[in-house]
DNA sequence: GACCAGGTGTCCG
DNA sequence: CGGACACCTGGT
């Protein structure tokens, strides 16, 4: 396997890989946490800890120890999957495929908190990403227990947390109508009725029906949970801008990609892609984001 | 002010 | 089963 972490110093690891890209990561709407704090500078929180991370001339650097950049986010980056060869497969002859896995290389499937990303993709339906980021912080800051030695910053709250509370809790959050959704899921998870940890042992197929039971979750918040909470790769959620590029550049056919093994990664590409074609012509001097 | 934003649940034919 | 339609809320 490639060698691609390298510690800098006693609380430095380098990221130097042509296939991670933070600020790529950071834009593929994967991970509601992961923000850009200005200069280069990002910070992430997920399972219960807080990186900073920046980009070099020379890779991404974190600012954690070698051992426990290891222990906690080697996994959660997917560091040993080669994505490179997933975009050697890419078939030569879907030029479209082709050129979006070339634009979003950089992009990796993270490792996410199964619960985190249920919540959060339930909160996702009719709603833009700054609107997502906003309610799952509203629901951090107010509910989720302060992270060790940054008391300033919130882990994401636990079922039993939020079972316990009501709708109101929830719309204060401005969750909206998906209040009622996410209030039934923390109780389902809760309760054990509905036991996400256990269910990492199913085969794609049942996971999808098993998480179907959680209100609020359908299709495409059960196959971006699976991708982002199970890193179930073949999984190939569709939203509307992935209906748009099958729609107009496939015709409104079912491509081979969509049923590949690697399908979830491709996704990812191809979303990114047509998202930032979309938004590129929006762009303005001095206006990042 | 109408319309839309990374959908889902419900109701109808 | 496939196709409408409503739904909170914040932004053009």
């Amino acid at each position: 396997m490639k060698h691609t972490v390298q510690t800098t110093g006693v609380d430095r690891v380098l990221i130097s890989d042509p296939d991670f890209d933070i600020q790529k990561i950071a834009d593929s709407g994967q991970c509601f946490r992961l923000n850009r704090s200005g200069n280069g500078e990002y910070t992430l929180i997920a399972h219960d800890r807080l990186l900073r991370l920046r980009q070099t001339p020379y890779g991404c650097e974190a600012d954690c120890g070698e051992e426990a950049f290891r222990r906690d986010w080697y996994g959660y980056f997917d560091l040993g999957r080669d994505y490179a060869a997933i975009r050697a497969r890419v078939d030569p002859g879907d030029a479209y495929l082709s050129r979006a896995a070339e634009f979003g290389r950089g992009i990796r499937i993270l490792r996410q908190d199964p619960w985190e990303t249920l919540v959060s993709f339930i909160v996702s339906q009719r709603k833009t990403i700054p609107a997502i980021k906003f309610c799952v912080e509203a629901l951090c800051a107010r509910y989720g227990d302060p992270l060790p030695f940054e008391p300033s910053a919130y882990a994401f709250p636990r079922p039993e947390t939020l079972a316990a509370l009501g709708e109101e809790e929830f719309r204060a959050c401005s969750l909206g109508y998906r209040a009622g959704y996410v209030l039934g899921a923390a109780k389902l998870c809760a309760g054990g009725a509905l036991d996400l940890g256990a269910l990492n042992a199913l085969p794609d197929e049942a996971l999808f029906r098993a998480l179907l039971a959680a209100p609020g979750a359908g299709e495409k918040v059960v196959n971006c949970v699976m991708l982002f909470g199970y890193h179930r790769l073949a999984r190939f959620p569709r939203d509307v801008w992935i209906n748009r590029v099958l729609e107009r550049e496939y015709g409104g056919a079912t491509p081979p990609v969509v049923y590949g093994e690697d399908a979830g990664v491709l996704q990812q590409y191809l979303f990114y892609y047509e998202r930032s074609a979309a938004r590129a012509p929006r762009k303005r001097a001095g206006l990042p984001e």
